[in-house]
DNA sequence: TTCATTCTTGAGTCATCGCTCAAGAAATGG
DNA sequence: CCATTTCTTGAGCGATGACTCAAGAATGAA
């Protein structure tokens, strides 16, 4: 019986995590449709046999992109902040202000890859466009969750509205990733994440 | 002499106006890219020929389209509220509450078409995506000027950074229509855009 | 060495993209 | 009527899209 580590046949040339990597940044960079097998291959450093053999079709090399930024720290402060953070408004003020680092940081395309890589799709790759507005829409979900918990645990005002809050930060983040993507700079974004934290509202009333 | 309304030559079988507002729709709905000569000689039920001989290029359509998107109610809404209203605060209101009406309105595409219509796109496309950023940010422009004006007058306080208000406000519009397209309702994007007016500075302090 | 296995390679498939064009049809002017 | 002008039509162009595949190369096992 062999080991389950044991390689047979020849060995592949390239590194997986450094294509993937490769074929994030394009797809963080232009989208889904506007990036072609042709520039991935390229970028990537493989011919079109090696990246289908490895990956499958396009759409689930996407989706591999996808799971695995949502890995790396750029995608994932937001979870990890709302894990984290004790209360509900230092996690909501940890992401405002680590998105506004974050978004438009040179070291890698602007803005959030699960915001914008799919938001202008033909009919037949709907399901892309789907895809990622759920991941969007289950990021609300989780935002709405979080406040509701800081409602119950006295943090919040029985006043305040939790859906609408997280419909609101939502919403303030997208838009921040938005601008990072029309040049925005961090300057700037850290004092719209400022400014946003002023709709947080007041104690108990 | 002819009089200039003279008409010769076959007359067009389409209504130029009518042809457009399909084109609009599916601009609108799919992006530019997205959206394929083939759906859009459907949609304007013409033929190739007709519409190249009509609106020139495919790129030109589109910038027709932009230019008629920004001639209509939706697509106005926000310079019409800064002319209109006397106050900068006043204008701001109208501009969030009328975008949480119009965004997610079902008798045309959700969102804003100049927010999201280019948001991926392939490098020999960039110009296009430029040409709506660049929209984009002149209307952040126009904000800076109404608020620094509103400064001067008084009505801001002097401690208010207009610059950084005019930010967040062009972040939660841009996330609003993304939030729109995401499926979010005329009423959940009014809660937001009531939390982002707490924002707006207190009076002079 | 030989076999089986796995990966690489380059040529190539089919569909669709944006776009063009010659020929015909519908209008006006004489 | 004919000539001129303008628009429509249908076929089709070259380029490029995602994707495939047979043949060769590099490994471990026997």
């Amino acid at each position: 019986m062999n080991g389950p580590g044991v390689k047979r046949g020849r060995p592949p040339a390239f590194d997986r995590t450094t294509a993937l990597a490769a074929a994030t940044r394009l797809f963080w960079e232009h989208g889904y449709e506007a990036t072609t097998i042709g520039e991935l291959t390229r970028a990537m450093d493989i011919k079109p046999g090696s990246l289908y053999a490895a990956f499958g079709d396009k759409k689930s090399l996407f989706k591999e992109v996808v799971h695995a930024y949502g890995l790396s720290p750029v995608g994932a402060f937001i979870g990890t902040a709302l894990e984290e953070e004790r209360t509900a408004h230092g996690a909501f003020r940890r992401i405002l202000r680590e998105a506004a680092a974050v978004y438009p940081d040179p070291s890698h395309p602007a803005g959030c890859l699960t915001i914008s890589a799919a938001t202008n799709v033909t009919v037949q790759d709907a399901d892309i466009s789907t895809f990622l507005s759920d991941l969007r829409n289950a990021n609300l979900a989780a935002f709405e969750t979080r406040l509701t918990t800081a409602q119950r645990q006295g943090e919040l005002s029985a006043a305040a509205n939790p859906r609408a809050l997280a419909a609101y930060f939502a919403a303030i983040i997208q838009g921040m990733s938005q601008r990072a993507r029309d040049g925005a700079t961090a300057t700037e974004l850290t004092e719209t994440a400022e400014l946003a934290l002023a709709a947080w509202p007041p104690a108990q009333g």
